[in-house]
DNA sequence: TTTGGTAGTTCGTAATAACAGAACTTAAGA
DNA sequence: TCTTAAGTTCTGTTATTACGAACTACCAAA
């Protein structure tokens, strides 16, 4: 494999090898489900610091390094450097031939509930 | 609350305190997912140690117990204790109210992963 | 072609969580 | 009452995670 300088490649696994625990694990994060969830709504490739303030407060750049690397190498994003950034897209398309309908429910229950809490929120501050 | 001895009492947390990203974390364990999904395809309630051969090899009871309850904290299980049995079903019913097919399309991923590896394991053997 | 800045990665380490053995609780039966 | 069985809790060890700091890679302006 040929390595330009010290930085390792991009690597994706094959759909072959994605597992259904590798995917649930990686979305039992919650700035890793998140930012998957924005990911699949978005039209285009997303670059990584375009999540940087994804959970209100800002997260360190390392930190959000690792949560893509793990959306990569679990199978569920796929990666590619342009320049100094990094484009990212999921791969619904090849998730959903593999998994069914699994992927969808997950983030449809998760936006389902985050769009709940934000009821409940409001609700509070009222009283 | 009533304690009877030093053993804390089974918790159950309510529906609606019941997260997603609870559920994903509960289930990115090979453990936890194949006791679900082994609860799930159950006909009556099921005790804790009729699982300490699941994955081939003998569980610690410890580790088998500590599944348990991370499955029950989650909200995915009703635990009861039947004189020093430890009886436990799914909250199926529940769980499809709040979060739709999203379990169902879990565990069917799940078994059809199970399925496709069984299938390349004997043609494995077969070479 | 140097210099500066931006985007992201890797490394080191401190905090956190998971695992499993040992000791314990509880209940049931001889 | 003694023993055994089923779980739980405690505890030390191991493995993971998170984040700051140092680094790489690339680009653009001087």
């Amino acid at each position: 494999m040929l390595y330009i300088g010290n930085m390792k490649p991009l690597s994706h696994p094959k759909m072959e090898d994605v597992t259904v625990e590798g995917i649930l694990y990686a979305f039992s994060n919650p700035i890793r489900i998140r930012i998957y969830a924005e990911l699949a709504s978005a039209e285009c490739t997303q670059i990584c610091s375009a999540y940087r303030d994804i959970t209100g407060a800002k997260l360190p750049k390392s930190t959000l390094s690792q949560h893509f690397a793990i959306l990569r190498e679990t199978g569920l994003i796929l990666s590619e450097r342009k320049g100094t950034e990094l484009h990212n897209k999921t791969r619904c398309a090849e998730l959903k031939k593999r998994f069914g309908p699994m992927i969808e429910s997950i983030i449809g229950a998760y936006i389902e509930q985050n769009a709940r809490n934000k009821k409940s929120a409001k609700k509070k501050k009222r009283i």
